[in-house]
DNA sequence: ATGGTAGGTAATGCATACAAGCAAAATACT
DNA sequence: AGTATTTTGCTTGTATGCATTACCTACCAT
C-alpha cells in the first residue's frame, strides 16, 4: 500500500468516520446498538456537526441504520441479509481478482506485502495484547489483506463499494461474542489464494476464495442461528 | 410499485437529494458542473446545514465529487472509469434478473406495470413537453423500469447500489448535448427483456439485457470520444 | 515583461443555539 | 388498582454565524 509523503489534513468528518470503523473492528460496535451524536462529538471534544456528516455516510454505506428522532443504531441483518450481502462482496472480489490475472498483474513486490500481512497474522499468539487489542489487530490485516488486492487491481469503484459491505459483515461477525480462534485459519486461505495468484490459474483461484467466503458465510450462519 | 398511504413527512436531507437527482434525470447538471451549497439552500428557501448532509450522501453515491474548499463539483468520468462503472452495473443486475427466474417470479401485476411503462416510453412524441422536460420525463421512465425490477426481485442492497450507479452513468450521457432519439430503441430492447422474462429463458434473458447494455456503452464511448 | 506578494472574495469546515418529535416516567382521574 | 393524560427528558433536525482556506486580482519590485 502507497501513501503519499505530503502531510495531509483530515477534516473531522474523516476522523469520527474512521473512528466509528475501528470501533467495528474492534467489536466495540455491535449489531443494533444505539450510536448517539452527541456522545461521538463529546468524546472526540468537536461538535455534533462534523459527526452528523460521518454518521449520514456511514449510513450510505451501510454499517449505520437512522431512525429519524428515536435514535441511530448500528446495523443489524437478518441470515437471508447477510446472504445477499455475501452475494455481492463474492461478485465483486472474483471480478478483481480475475482482473489481477488479466490486465493488472501483481508484482514481486506486491505478493511480499501480501506474505508478510498473512505471516503477521499467523503470529498473533506471540503478541501480548489484551482479547479486545487482539480483536481489532487481527481484523485489521484481515481488511488490510482484500483492501490491498482491491487497490493493486485499480478498481476504485468496487474498492469503495466493497469497504462497505466488508465492515457490515465484520458488525455480524462480531454479534456476541467474540471468537478468535478462527484466524488461523484464515491466514492458511488467506496464503492458498495468493500462491494460486502467483500460478496466474484463475479456476484455481476463484476456487480458493470461494472457499475462503464458504467457510465465513457457514460462520456467520452459526451465529445467527443462536 | 407499492407506497404507502400514510403521509411520511421527509426531511429536507431527503428533499434536497431527490431535487439534485432530478437535476441530473433533466440533464441540468453535466459533469462536471460546480455544486455550490448556498445555491441550493437559497433555492430551496432552506439552511446549508441538510444541504450538506444531502451533498455528503450523493458524494458517497458517487454523484457528487468534494473539493475542500475548493467548490465540489458534479462527478466526471474517463472512458475507463464508465465502463468499471457499467461492468459493475451489469454484473448486479444480472444477478437481479436471475434472481426473478428462480426465487422471486414476476406476476402478472408486475408485467402489466412494465408493459405501461415501455408503452409510455414508446409514445413520447406525442407528448407536448419541451425538450428539457422531455428528457426528464424519458430518464424518469428509465430508471423507473429497471427500478422496479430490483425492488420485485426484493434485493434491496444491490438495489441502494445500483440507484448510485445508474445516475452516474447517467451524468455522462447527459454530458454535452441532449439526445432524445435513443428512447425507441430503448423501449424496443426494454420489451424484449421483458418478453424473455415472462419465458422465463434465463440464457435469453441475459442476452437481450447484455445488448441492452451493450448499446449504452457504445452510445458513451462516443460521446466521451468526442 | 515577469515574478512574487498582499488583499479581497468565495466557498466549505466547524461550532453553537434552538426547534421538533418520540418515548417513557410521572401524575391524575375513575 | 388500573387507565388515561400530562410532563419531562433524550435525541435528532435545522438555522445561523464565524473560521479557515484556496483562488483571483492588482500592484509592486526586479
Amino acid at each position: 500500500m502507497e501513501f503519499s509523503k505530503e502531510y495531509v489534513k483530515q477534516s473531522l468528518n474523516d476522523v469520527v468516520v474512521s473512528f466509528v470503523k475501528n470501533k467495528i473492528l474492534a467489536g466495540e460496535y455491535k449489531a443494533g446498538d444505539k450510536i448517539i451524536e452527541s456522545e461521538i462529538s463529546a468524546e472526540l471534544d468537536i461538535s455534533r456537526a462534523p459527526v452528523r456528516e460521518a454518521l449520514r455516510q456511514l449510513n450510505v454505506e451501510g454499517m449505520v441504520v437512522f431512525s429519524p428522532r428515536k435514535g441511530n443504531h448500528v446495523l443489524d441483518m437478518t441470515l437471508d441479509e447477510v446472504i445477499e450481502v455475501f452475494e455481492i462482496r463474492s461478485i465483486l472480489e472474483e471480478q478483481i481478482l480475475e482482473l489481477l490475472v488479466t490486465k493488472k498483474q501483481m508484482t514481486e513486490k506486491n505478493f511480499e506485502y501480501l506474505y508478510d500481512n498473512i505471516k503477521k497474522m499467523q503470529t498473533y499468539e506471540n503478541e501480548t495484547l489484551q482479547e479486545h487489542d487482539m480483536l481489532y489487530w487481527l481484523n485489521s490485516l484481515d481488511i488490510q489483506f482484500h483492501r490491498y488486492l482491491w487497490q493493486v487491481s485499480g478498481s476504485l469503484q468496487r474498492a469503495k463499494i466493497l469497504e462497505g459491505l466488508f465492515h457490515q459483515l465484520l458488525i455480524v461477525m462480531n454479534r456476541d461474542t467474540v471468537t478468535l480462534g478462527t484466524f488461523h485459519e484464515k491466514a492458511e486461505e488467506h496464503l492458498r489464494i495468493i500462491e494460486a495468484l502467483r500460478k496466474r490459474d484463475l479456476a484455481l483461484i476463484l476456487a480458493e476464495f470461494r472457499r475462503h467466503i464458504t467457510v465465513y458465510v457457514e460462520a456467520l450462519a452459526k451465529i445467527l442461528a443462536s
